[in-house]
RNA sequence: GGGCCUGUAGCUCAGUUGGUUAGAGCGCACCCCUGAUAAGGGUGAGGUCGAACGUUCAACUCGUUCCAGGCCCA
């Protein structure tokens, strides 16, 4: 080593040409071998000085324009050594290496040599090494309308938004020239014509060029070879021209689609003007450097316009471990079989409705299957429940009831069908299938879960009266419309579904669901203030489930009150305009308010930061600490009475108005209780004989319909019912036995044991009766059946 | 090496301008219901929000760096 010098000082030195197989001119000679600075070379390997070829590398060539240095070529377009580069001459350039290793050694030129590993190209599908090699081509120079191209994509409406800005802009703003040839065999003929003198001649019509050669050129096919055959002189020079080698770039002809489709500017003038631009694209997010670009380009090129106006950009779809899908890593899902095993809608639900149209999709043949097992399976279940007693009750599904003749549930759940179209199709207009999916989804669970749950008596009753219509109606036309809404989603089982219930029930109907129009919104149906009582209603029965489950008493058994309190006047009046339904939900005979200031409840006051937190900054921990340690019943009886508090925090007084403060109930003692939101609820368990009474009747219908099913009797068979047992079910029979037999079915009481009872023996077509015993606590009873014809 | 995106419960995903105890479904455990029954429902457990540092009274949220995965370039 000699002395150490910055990299900089070396910037301008000469050096001697370590290979002079390729001759140069005095000119070139004059500017090889000199250093040059460039960003692109890192100091992370090697010694920070790389030796460049401009014929073999964007970074080199660029460098090399840049400081004019010549492209001289040592190796051909076969990837062999030049025969004049003699040491490796007729050699693929990827195994010379050690040669020329070996050959400056030899002559002393070489301090040191190692290895280093690096990124390297190969191709993708022999892979073998690859050589980028400076050539001659034909570009599109559209680096002229670089500033157009940004200006119209920034009238595109991307979704997700962040790419026109982002991958896309960036993409626009450092545009470079669209390089067009290919020098391949299959492809769109390159238009050009030559002499080989330097003319050129572009032919923009089948027409031009038959004008051109003085041939019919119609039934010729305008691709190689047939194309290369076709020549003509110049009409003043005489010289001949032929067709360029190159094809397009088929990536050119993607872009042309807007156009070519309709064979535009050649005929279909008015078809082309009504689709064009496209109103929706949608691919995924490799194609910003592919279609998404040619389209635009080309359209900003020829129309000075946009090619489409909105745009969805996908992502791609991964394994269960998020790692990309190829074959060779065995990592693959075939879509047949998730159609065979789960089905193609369930697979479009997961993608339209489960996962971000942005967000790369994990897929597991599990995860397809979950949709059908979920939400699919609750919407397929409440249309069979509607067809099996929609069929034997002979509904007429063309008659009328009035809304406002119809129960508050039916225009609840109207309220939100409506709801949810308008919302819905709010998703759909904003391109965001997955909101649109989440609000189908939740209301096909309230419609399974609350609605068809809540009101299955109505369907079973006998007489068919104006209530049990407004039932079936409510529920048809809740099912019909989203069935629509779904319909996009899930052709083929709305489709399915749609001929079942409206092409084959209402004449005049549309064939298809695909047919149908779009559903929308009913004004008349809407009813936010419902819709906001109903969610409190769930909540307080949640709740109460909750406490429920915690005080161990079975549903069947009747509680004698609950106790509620609720976070402000309006949940209060929600709760006692539905304390039927609350009270049936929970099977508890009354319910109770709790006073704010009762002494089952204690108070933690916390203060609401939102409002407070930018006024009072670094006080805030102080008045925390000062609201944790006041008397919590009195800050909230004065919040109760919308009258401020002042605390000492941080040396100072404070004052503080109700809305700034936030007011939680703690549990309450001594009751199964549960509380969430301001919400609490409590049961009282104390069961009295009544209670008990009426708790054991309905365990009694419940052993009695058990007992029907096992002997295998329909639903609506009439029955021949002996029950007796112990001295408590005697009394309960004496109180309930009207309430027993009608949900029973029981048209006839046997007083005494029929003495042919037999087990468990009976079947559907058994003609004996079927008995059974069971107990329950210290009662214990016996039942015999039988059908009652 | 550069640009863009993603990372929240076992899994798939929500989580508004930073704000109070981070939610849902599935799965799991336990239970209920039995006239939607080869169904239905409830309750519960489960998370140091990829990591570190920083800004702030306060960070899943903002900033920087790093890690992992994806796409496009080089």
């Amino acid at each position: 080593m000699l002395r150490r010098v910055k990299g900089a000082d070396l910037v301008g030195m000469r050096y001697q040409r370590l290979f002079d197989y390729i001759p140069c001119s005095e000119d070139e000679a004059g500017k090889i071998c000199v250093v040059l600075p460039a960003e692109f070379v890192s100091t992370e390997d090697g010694t920070g000085i790389v030796h460049i070829a401009p014929a073999y590398g964007a970074d080199d060539l660029e460098a090399g324009q840049a400081h004019g240095l010549p492209v001289m070529h040592g190796v051909g377009l076969d990837g062999m050594f030049r025969p004049e580069v003699t040491p490796v001459a007729g050699m693929f350039f990827k195994e010379a290496d050690p040669v020329l290793i070996r050959e400056l050694k030899g002559r002393g030129l070489m301090y040191r040599s190692e290895k280093v590993l690096h990124n390297y190209p190969f191709g993708w599908r022999t892979g073998d090494p690859l050589i980028y090699y400076a050539k001659e081509a034909w570009y599109i120079r559209t680096t002229e309308r670089r500033e157009r191209l940004v200006e119209l994509n920034n009238t595109i409406n991307w979704v997700p938004d962040y790419i026109r800005e982002g991958r896309f802009g960036n993409w626009l703003e450092n545009n470079v020239d669209w390089a067009l040839s290919r020098e391949r065999f299959w492809g769109t003929p390159l238009p050009v014509w030559t002499d080989g003198e330097g003319n050129y001649q572009c032919v923009g019509s089948l027409a031009e060029l038959e004008a051109l050669c003085g041939r019919e050129l119609k039934e010729l096919d305008l691709h190689r070879p047939a194309v290369d055959e076709i020549t003509f002189e110049h009409p003043e020079t005489g010289r001949t021209f032929r067709r360029v080698p190159e094809v397009i770039d088929c990536w050119f002809d993607s872009g042309a689609m807007s156009y070519a489709q309709w064979h535009w500017p050649f005929e279909n003038h008015d078809t082309f003007e009504k689709h064009f631009p496209a109103d929706y694209i949608c691919e995924a997010i490799d194609q910003t450097r592919g279609w998404f670009y040619t389209l635009h380009a080309i359209a900003t090129l020829v129309s000075d316009s946009v090619a489409y106006r909105n745009v969805i950009c996908l992502s791609h779809i991964v394994d269960k471990d998020g790692r990309k899908m190829s074959k060779s890593q065995g990592n693959i899902i075939n879509p047949y079989d998730v159609f065979d095993s789960t089905g193609a809608d369930p697979l479009r639900w997961y993608f339209l409705a489960r996962v971000p149209a942005d967000g790369q999709k994990r897929i597991s043949v599990d995860i397809i299957s979950d949709v059908a097992a979920g939400f699919l399976n609750t919407f397929w279940n409440t249309y069979a429940f509607f067809v099996t007693y929609a069929n034997l009750d002979e509904v007429d599904l063309n008659a009328q009831v009035p809304l406002e003749k119809r129960p508050e549930i039916d225009r609840w759940v109207l309220a939100l069908l409506s709801e949810t179209v308008r919302r819905a199709t709010e998703a759909l207009d904003a391109f965001d299938s997955k909101t649109a999916g989440e609000l189908i989804e939740s209301f096909v669970d309230q419609l399974s879960n609350w609605y068809v749950r809540r009101n299955r008596r109505r369907f079973w009753k006998s007489e068919m009266g104006q209530d049990k219509l407004a039932a079936y109606l409510t529920l048809y036309e809740c099912l019909v419309t989203v069935n629509r809404l779904m319909a996009p989603f899930m052709p083929f089982i709305t489709e399915a579904v749609h001929r079942n219930l409206v092409t084959a029930a209402m004449k005049d109907a549309p064939l298809s669901v695909h047919m149908e129009s779009w559903p929308e919104p009913n004004p008349a149906y809407e009813n936010p203030q419902l819709l906001a009582e109903t969610a409190v209603v769930q909540k307080v029965v949640s709740l109460g489930r909750s406490a429920r489950s915690e005080s161990g008493h079975r549903v069947r058994q009747p509680l004698g009150r609950m106790l509620v309190r609720v976070p402000d006047n309006a949940a209060a009046e929600s709760v006692n305009g539905h304390l039927g339904q609350i009270l049936e939900e929970l099977n508890v005979k009354a319910l109770e308010f709790i006073a704010r200031d009762a002494e089952l409840v204690t108070y933690r006051i916390k203060p609401n930061l939102p409002r407070i937190g930018k006024r009072y900054g670094k006080l805030i921990p102080a008045i925390r600490e000062a609201l944790v340690q006041a008397d919590g019943t009195s800050i909230a009886t004065s919040v109760n009475q919308g009258q401020p508090i002042t605390i000492q925090a941080g040396g100072q007084d404070i004052t503080l108005e109700p809305e700034d403060l936030l007011v939680e109930t703690a549990s309450a003692q001594g009751y199964s209780s549960a509380e969430e939101g301001g919400f609490l609820v409590a049961l009282d368990t104390t069961l009295t004989p009544q209670l008990e009474r009426e708790g054991l009747a309905r365990e009694l219908v419940r052993s009695v319909q058990e007992a029907r099913k096992q002997a295998g009797l329909n639903i609506s068979d009439r029955i021949r019912l002996y029950l007796g047992g112990s001295q408590g079910v005697q009394e309960t029979l004496g109180e309930y036995r009207e309430f027993i037999a009608s949900e029973t079915l029981t048209s006839h009481w046997d007083e005494t044991a029929p003495l042919t009872g037999n087990g468990g023996e009976a079947g559907p077509d058994s003609a004996g009766p079927y008995s059974v015993e069971h107990s329950l606590g210290e009662e214990s009873w016996s039942i015999t059946l039988s059908r009652q014809d």
